[in-house]
RNA sequence: GGAGAGGUCGCAUAGUUGGUCUAGUGCGCCGCACUCGAAAUGCGGUAGGCCUUUACAGGUCUCGUGGGUUCGAAUCCCACCCUCUCCGCCA
């Protein structure tokens, strides 16, 4: 959500943007709505002083008694109006999409996006790289032919060394992180729409969400990030305990509608995978030096892994409405040879906390922090270290940081015997 | 799932025959006084949104949420949410 004062003051830059963004939200009417708001409020106000006054008298004779319902029904409709009009505005405002940070480059998708940095070198291999589907296949460690079955496409069992891999790389991660301060947790996999809302997955995106039938108002989550950030809706948070820096796990749903036929293959794009995420509530000044923290977290956390990566600025064809601005992380996949996304790290602005209604106080005045929102390791880090680690004769080295998180496993050569 | 109780301005509480409730009191917190200093005591102040205003100040909304009744709702009616106690079921 903009704010509405400095969308007045600024609506050519909001016009821009939105258009950018290809948003189809009228500024001009949404503004013409915000004035009428205004008019009508002081009029409201104006007539509801007139009669509470009169009604703090006491009762009324009954030559007074006619005059006060006039006044009341006048109220009356006004009221009803405005509530209409309220209505409209917030559903305009909602679907309005965050400003981007002056460097987003323009673009379409993926492909536009600005490449900031390279890390590492991709191996070259003596053989031809296995992809990680065949490799779990081989190791008895993953299985969609039987996720299928049981539960349609883009569903997968992990089994034996990939059950420790994903939970050594949490294990790891989480480490990792709450030695940098931030607080574990483990969240609720539903969530209200409110929350889908004020987190800024809708209105934007309601076909990639799994809502539950009846009359709930439940949603599967696409991410912790919701569950996180909604945590503190409608709270204020202590300045002094600022930043906040919390690491969620949880499993993740998308329906992956509009992806149809792409990525079909192995465990890249499915319907629930698992996340650790890294939510941060920092005062405003300090959200661009938290943004770049979590990408240097990410990028220590690939380093560790000895996964080659890229850095990229999302284009702002790519990038989402709420974000102001997106850094991803995209591993080098050996069997695609290719680099593919890995992690996605969004500086929000105050986006989610004025639609959540989460406000700190600096110097007695109440402000919205910003929330920066970042993957730290998801189940596609077992692809690549899959794909990256593997050797000739099809067994796969585990990297040393997660040894001491995998029962002794140091490699996974158990060949196929499914 | 069943039965009962309850949700009031940081916390705790008062307030339900509808009408200065413009929400009282205690605690906590802030300021001042007294004191060498502190405690104790006394006095004053202590939510947020929106609007008008240079300011002072004022208006309005919010008593779990949303509707309704009424000239007037913390108070009456309806729906929903949440909490607590007991019972049932259960990893």
């Amino acid at each position: 959500m903009l704010d509405i004062e400095f969308i007045r003051n600024n609506p050519d830059i909001v016009k821009a943007n939105t258009k950018r963004r290809g948003s189809d939200v009228d500024v001009d009417a949404l503004l013409a709505c915000d004035k009428e708001i205004r008019t009508l409020r002081a009029r409201i106000d104006e007539e509801r002083a007139v009669r509470n006054q009169a009604a703090r008298k006491g009762k009324p004779s009954s030559a007074e008694l006619a005059q006060r319902r006039a006044l009341s029904d006048e109220v009356k409709t006004l009221e009803e109006t405005l509530r209409q009009k309220n209505d409209e505005l917030t559903r305009q405002l909602s679907a309005l999409p965050n400003i981007l940070s002056p460097d987003v480059p323009p673009g379409k998708d993926d492909r536009d996006n600005l490449e900031l940095r390279k890390w590492g070198t991709p191996k070259m291999f003596s053989f031809k790289p296995k992809d990680h589907l065949a490799l779990g296949i081989l190791h008895d460690c993953i299985d969609v032919d039987r996720a299928a079955k049981v539960s349609g496409s883009r569903f997968y069992y992990l089994k034996n060394e990939a059950v420790l891999l994903r939970l050594a790389l949490m294990q790891y991660g989480l480490q990792l992180f709450m030695r940098e301060g931030f607080i574990p947790f483990f969240t609720p996999h539903l969530a209200h729409t409110r929350t889908l809302y004020g987190t800024g997955y809708l209105p934007f995106s309601p076909n990639d969400i799994w809502k539950l039938e009846g009359d709930d108002d439940l949603s599967l989550i696409g991410t912790s990030e919701q569950t996180l950030v909604g945590y503190h809706q409608d709270e204020i948070i202590e300045r002094e305990t600022l930043p906040r820096k919390y690491v969620g796990l949880s499993s993740c749903f998308r329906t992956e509608a509009g992806s149809y036929g792409k990525d079909t293959h192995g465990i890249l794009r499915v319907h629930e995978f698992y996340k650790l995420e890294q939510i941060i509530f920092c005062i405003p000044e300090e959200s661009f030096r938290w943004h770049d923290a979590a990408l240097a977290w990410e990028e220590r956390i690939c380093q560790e892994l000895g996964i080659p990566y890229r850095v990229v600025v999302v284009c702002d064809g790519d990038c989402g409405a709420p974000g102001y601005k997106k850094y991803d992380i995209e591993g080098w996949f050996p069997a695609q040879e290719r680099y593919r996304e890995l992690t996605s790290n969004t500086n929000l602005t105050d986006f989610q906390t004025r639609r959540l209604n989460i406000r700190t106080k600096v110097d007695t005045k109440t402000v919205f922090p910003h929330t920066i929102s970042a993957t730290g390791i998801t189940d596609r880090f077992i692809i690549a270290i899959f794909e990256n680690y593997q050797e000739a004769d099809g067994s796969i080295r585990i990297p040393e940081v997660l040894h001491p998180f995998m029962q002794g496993v140091e490699k996974i050569d158990r060949g196929n015997v499914s």
